[in-house]
DNA sequence: AATTCAATCGTGTACGTACACGATTGAATT
DNA sequence: AATTCAATCGTGTACGTACACGATTGAATT
């Protein structure tokens, strides 16, 4: 390995060229004030031309700022694992970022239970935190959140669902709407004309879950869109136990002989794979979320495919989102939806997210 | 923001708890001599203790070599920009790590021509390169240059294709075997029981290219473990221009009236996708490679899907193995199956590979 | 004219590690 | 006993930036 060009640009060269000390370099680099204007045009003439860059190694090292950042996520029921997969993005990151003084404190919440929420928010306010990343499953709640957090001046960033207007730094998850519109298309390449759909949704707070609604959207619209005739029903199942899912499902599939096809807008699909084991009748099942359970319907072809976007990334891109904020090292954009993946019995094993 | 506990755990406590110098525990910490063996034992068992991982930045920076990377893939032809997306992946590791004291040389080879390999070849060898990052299109050839590689002892690492049994660091890049089974297993989920499928395979050089066979092996090797029972029928193209193609498939498709599904095993299905434009039965068409041409086809849906293995992390991720490896910062597994992608008209534009 | 003050700027030290160089020690050799 | 030598270890400087602190300057105020 060759040694570096030690005549390289670096604030002492940038000093010399304009003769002026470091110091005064390194106030023009940091637009902090005590730097008269000319210095300052002189100063920065030179580091435009140079296109300098400061060394990073060198400004982290120097620096000796902790941030600590809040992570208000869902804990990991025993219902469904979903959110040990943004976590894991979470401890990459913080793997990562360690060694730069940036640490994680969890606080994690029942997504069923309001009051947990809200609670989990109380507990965040009070630590000393330099960032939030937060997945904002209460609105009304989470917005007491960002308007305090927004007051207090701390950055924060979205993930899994956005809530618009807010001064959060940044959204990153799915976008709801196209992946139904996903989960249309490749259903209409493989249903039949004859064939009825249902969208199934699943939820004990159905008219609070927009999430699904979104969905339905997007799916409804790409039928429409390419004027495909098939019907399309709409199931609401409002609780998420076995016996209340397979009870209202029979209902449904006995008056609607023709459905042969079933989209489901959450992850609750496996309940529903559980269910119709013993339906006479071969299904198409779609669904989302890469999930143990719905991993395990996709290897035993109870399930066709799900629709997955990237739950890693999302925790993984969050931290990395507010770390460059908090660093200076530029902000991402406001709105970053992940790729929407299809996700097979043929290609899960891939699919380290 | 806080300050770091200042005294937490660096070369220089080991040393102070060591009573040594902290140019003995440098010389533990990377295994150089000069440190008697009981002194040796003494500092490991107290970086152990503390659990001690050296500042990577502090490392870095003190550290003043230059690493140099070679990158020998194919240069982007004006038949396809395939090869732009590990170029962007390369680049933006590139960026990354340019603080870090990494650059990267380029030696771009024509990948219809043998010669022009070999020419990249010599200039590579010509260059004073610390680590190598190759796509072996052409195998006799490849081996030639991963023995010298070996002898001179700089590490190399395969994307795209791989040379198993070679020193190489890793593998980063497609399972082509299983890209098959999952094109195979979307084709079975549209096709009705009386579609012929037609599996094509578009090459000048169709016995050299082993990646179009084993595709064709996974595709066909699916409906096999399942016992479906379409009927699946090779076309083999030599030629590439739209003429030669137009012939051959005309000819084909003649010959089999059934055949109601394509599925082509590279990214020459954008040139099928034009020369079915005027077929007047509308076709199943399904190809590879998040190209241009294809996009574009997807986009006027006469392509149904591409399969895609992630091009650009592929590039990202070699440089970042040599990286680590080069850095002493830990390697990366001998084999790494990049993700199998589904690309459609609905998601490729979140597809920022 | 002496004093005060803000604006502007330079110096020195620190971050944690790498490495060259020299110092020390004790055994082996003359 | 004097010398040589290898093994072992410590010291000092460097990497490039951040920031506290103090120094300087000149205008404004007394």
């Amino acid at each position: 390995m060759k040694e570096s060009n030690s005549n390289s640009t670096g604030v002492k060269e940038i000093a010399r060229l304009a003769n002026v000390s470091i110091g005064t370099v390194d106030r023009v680099i940091h637009n902090r004030k005590g730097v008269s204007d000319e210095t300052r045009k002189k100063v920065n003439a030179i580091i435009e031309e140079l296109d300098f860059r400061p060394n990073k190694m060198a400004s982290l090292l120097a620096r000796r700022d902790q941030v600590n950042i809040g992570v208000i996520i869902p804990k990991i029921s025993s219902e469904t694992n979903y959110w040990s997969y943004p976590l894991a993005g979470i401890t990459q990151a913080v793997d990562e970022l360690k060694q730069f003084g940036v640490t994680v404190t969890p606080f994690l919440y029942d997504s069923d239970s309001k009051s947990s929420f809200v609670e989990a928010e109380e507990r965040a306010l009070a630590a000393d935190l330099q960032g939030v990343l937060l997945a904002p499953s209460f609105i009304e709640e989470s917005l007491v959140l960002t308007k305090k957090l927004t007051d207090a001046n701390i950055p924060f960033v979205f993930i899994n669902s956005d809530l618009p207007r807010q001064e959060s730094l940044s959204y990153i998850g799915p976008d709801l709407f196209q992946s139904g519109r996903l989960a249309a298309q490749i259903i209409s390449m493989m249903a039949r004309e004859a064939d009825d759909i249902f969208i199934v949704n699943i939820s004990t707070e159905l008219e609070l879950d927009h999430h699904l609604l979104r969905k339905e959207q997007g799916f409804r619209k790409y039928f429409e869109d390419h004027n495909i005739a098939n019907t399309i029903l709409t199931l609401n199942i409002n609780h998420t136990d076995n016996q209340s899912v397979k009870k209202q499902l029979s209902k449904a599939l006995a008056s609607a002989p023709n459905a042969r096809v079933l989209f489901v807008t959450n992850s609750r699909v496996n309940v529903v794979a559980r269910v119709l084991a013993d339906h006479p009748q071969k299904l198409i099942l779609v669904g989302y979320d890469f999930i143990e359970e719905n991993i395990r319907c996709l290897e035993n072809e109870s399930i066709s495919f799900i629709i997955s976007q990237r739950p890693k990334e999302q925790g993984y891109h969050g931290i990395m989102a507010l770390y460059k904020h908090l660093f200076g090292l530029g902000d991402a954009e406001r709105t970053n939806y992940m790729p929407i993946d299809i996700i097979t019995k043929e290609n899960f094993h891939y699919y380290k997210n």
